[in-house]
DNA sequence: TTCTGTGCAAAGGATTTGCATAGAC
DNA sequence: GTCTATGCAAATCCTTTGCACAGAA
């Protein structure tokens, strides 16, 4: 399984759970109950999210595998740290998404319906690394998000307008 | 005057504060003491800042055209409406520049100083629109920041380094 | 005179932190 | 057993809001 864990035709040779768990050794640190509870929650679906919808969707309190508010926030860095996950902004919070074994991109982002649209352009990298060459600037990465409406939320104005001009 | 306010090779008919006394009469909004003290202010310089430090560089407290930091907080707002700032996030909280009569460009952010370079470019406002055409994704605007290290950061770790290394 | 704008303090939302205890190794 | 991780509640950071009073038009 391990030579075969792949992602959207990506391979890559440890799952999310092993990857996570060298990073842990690596750093002395310890794989735990709300760390896994975690881990595979948010590598069984691919949507992005935030960490207020992911502990709505965990088991709340009370229950069996229930994990602190503080503990998800906490956890959700270490994926970050351990490149699991990618984070960024969107209206002020944090967002999250997948990161390990998964293709880089970016994204269209409905400012209707909050809908993220990926895409992927090997000339916005090329792009990124001309305009870096020029002021000798050392990329790291980058964040671009195209803003506007989504092909749905257009075609719902249309129908809202069209059912206006009738009256 | 008004035929011949520019600001970087960009002409503008009208002042920001020209432009911002438009946009209030047209919305039955009052100009104000506060209002124009920190628009002023804000228009005196071409930094990006965010809203805790135009409030530092206000006169404070007690002192004449003191503006109290809420109103500061609504009155950056109004301006992002009159579209004389724009509007970004960073690390969390709100950036703002210039936007009316300054033109459209992006922005590489050094993480080590977080230092924002501006640049141009044309290809990426084309790139953004093919993108968007083939999702039939209706744009309204993008974010797109580069992150990095700058050249001074760079060259200043790369003599941190050299040093080290005649120990 | 009539409203809109202001300062203040309190509320808000998202995230972080301090601390005593639980639990991995 | 030792030391890290957790849950809780309180704290923090940035920003917004409610409200009585000030001040444009």
């Amino acid at each position: 399984m391990s030579e075969e864990y792949s992602l959207e035709n990506v391979k890559v040779s440890l799952s999310p759970l092993q990857r996570f768990e060298e990073y842990l050794q690596s750093r002395g640190m310890r794989m735990t109950k709300p760390r896994r509870a975690v881990l595979e929650h948010v590598f069984a679906r691919h949507e992005h999210f935030d960490a207020d919808t992911l502990i709505e969707q965990l088991p709340s309190h009370g229950q069996d595998g229930y994990v602190g508010r503080a503990t998800v926030y906490r956890t959700l860095k270490e994926f970050v740290d351990a490149g699991l996950l990618r984070e960024f902004q969107l209206d002020g919070r944090a967002v999250y998404e997948h990161d390990y074994g998964y293709p880089q991109h970016d994204h269209l982002y409905c400012q209707e319906c909050q809908k993220l649209i990926e895409f992927q352009s090997d000339e916005l990298l090329e792009l990124r690394e001309a305009v870096a060459r020029k002021s000798n600037f050392r990329v790291t990465g980058h964040r671009f998000i195209i803003t506007g409406n989504c092909e749905e939320c257009r075609a719902a104005k249309r129908r809202r307008r069209q059912r206006l001009d009738m009256i």
